[in-house]
DNA sequence: CTGATTATCGTCAGGCAGACGACTATGATC
DNA sequence: GATCATAGTCGTCTGCCTGACGATAATCAG
């Protein structure tokens, strides 16, 4: 039967994106720039139509690799070298969020580490990583004369407030915090991915005996660097554990 | 600007939806009878068309009321007495997921108490609790001649495990087990509860001290009830408190 | 060599959780 | 009415985890 907009109600379905990752000890979200009406000149999250036979996952994972060149990662095989954590987040669907036709958006979460090669096919005028702070905050840090005070298009600002507290939460009882990382990595710089996803700043000496004890979170490979400065410190990767037990509790408000 | 197919393809977007209580100690669900083919006889999960202009939320309400008479529960209003939680779930959208077209569900969860009444606006037949393990086992406890014994249509099986294991998940460290409860019950009637959710036993003694030492998650009505036997059992409300600090453990695997 | 920086190990006290004993207040049964 | 079964409530004890923080180690910049 093919579809009759005489029974039912015609909806377009996109994907939206929240990209976030970790540079210079803030959280970043990636943002384009819209160049078509409505909200031309805004920013937004990245994203586009899902089509006609393609699963939400796959459409998803195409949007990620057109604006960052990266895989989205099936957790059941090794991490490829420039992987993503992807994962649905939620779906909006208010009947004017979108003023040209009713349009649902499946947003999903992307995790990455930083990336330190400039993004595949996009210019740099249009894309860019920005800290989730200034994002959300509409007089924020670069106040009322930057383009990028104006608030983000569409509801694009409730999910990416979405997409980060979603990240906030998991990576207290997920090994997820380590999708932030480079394959390789050292306690101090998972520590500072925890401090700036939650905004706090952690104990080193209790940060580093938690996660080393934790049962499959962080298996050492053998290697040290000194890419932080000071005393060098041990290699690890991730582990198999997908869950932590005990998880990571986030301080007090 | 209305919908152009020519442009975008066309979805149908539906909600489906997950309803959980608990009954004589085990975790039920909602489950229709189907009418129409395809999987005509077989049993689904309650669902249906969005509207056209109609949020995604409101449609889940709707139908939520339309099965089983239940208000969808606005969290910054008093309780009402008929009251069930009902949060978003996930959006299921393979393509193949309907034969007859391209469907996209936003599936929800609902969390009610046990209702005594019967259910308003369907009939006895095509509407009933089943337990969850029934539902999902497809060689389950009735036999293959039950037709309880067929797996659900569509992908509903998949969405209801999804559904159950969110809310085996959520009632550790969000108050959300006194969704089950009616308006006031005992530590005794909530510890049940997460037995029946988690399917595990807990210790009695210690699941009083602590749901009623952590802080905003019960408060005491003054009245006591012998409803379940044995010596008379304070009556407590729900207190505030959405996010349990302590969260309740789940025991080990 | 000295100081700054980061990593790592150790210690200690407080709190929470699991195991479990003891007692209390009801209804059911003889 | 005595006894029993049932459920609720209060305590105790012990081990583990956590937060606070001292101490030491290994590098780099001057």
């Amino acid at each position: 039967m093919p579809y009759d907009p005489s029974v039912f109600p015609a909806f377009a379905v996109t994907v939206d994106l929240v990209v976030l990752t970790v540079r210079r000890h803030s959280l970043c979200a990636l943002a384009v720039r819209r160049g078509e009406a409505p909200f031309k000149g805004r920013w937004a999250l990245p994203g586009g139509f899902v089509r006609a036979d393609e699963d939400l996952a796959a459409a998803a994972a195409r949007e990620l690799a057109e604006e960052t060149g990266l895989l989205a990662h099936d957790p059941t095989l090794p991490v490829p070298p420039n992987a993503a954590h992807l994962e649905q987040l939620a779906t909006y669907g208010d009947p004017k969020r979108d003023p040209r036709m009713r349009v649902v958006s499946v947003a999903h979460l992307a995790l990455a580490p930083d990336l330190p090669a400039p993004r595949a096919g996009g210019d740099a005028h249009s894309v860019r990583w920005a800290p989730v702070g200034s994002l959300l905050d509409q007089d924020g840090a670069f106040g009322r004369d930057s383009d990028l005070a104006a608030p983000l298009a569409f509801d694009h600002a409730r999910i990416l407030a979405d997409g980060v507290e979603r990240a906030r939460s998991k990576i207290e009882y997920s090994s997820l915090a380590t999708a932030f990382c480079p394959q390789e990595f050292t306690v101090g710089e998972l520590r500072r991915v925890y401090e700036a996803v939650w905004g706090v700043a952690l104990d080193p000496r209790n940060f580093h005996r938690k996660v080393t004890g934790t049962p499959g979170f962080l298996v050492p490979t053998g290697g040290t660097t000194t890419r932080q400065g000071g005393r060098p410190a041990q290699l690890f990767r991730a582990g198999g554990a997908t869950l932590l037990n005990p998880p990571m509790l986030r301080p007090e408000v």
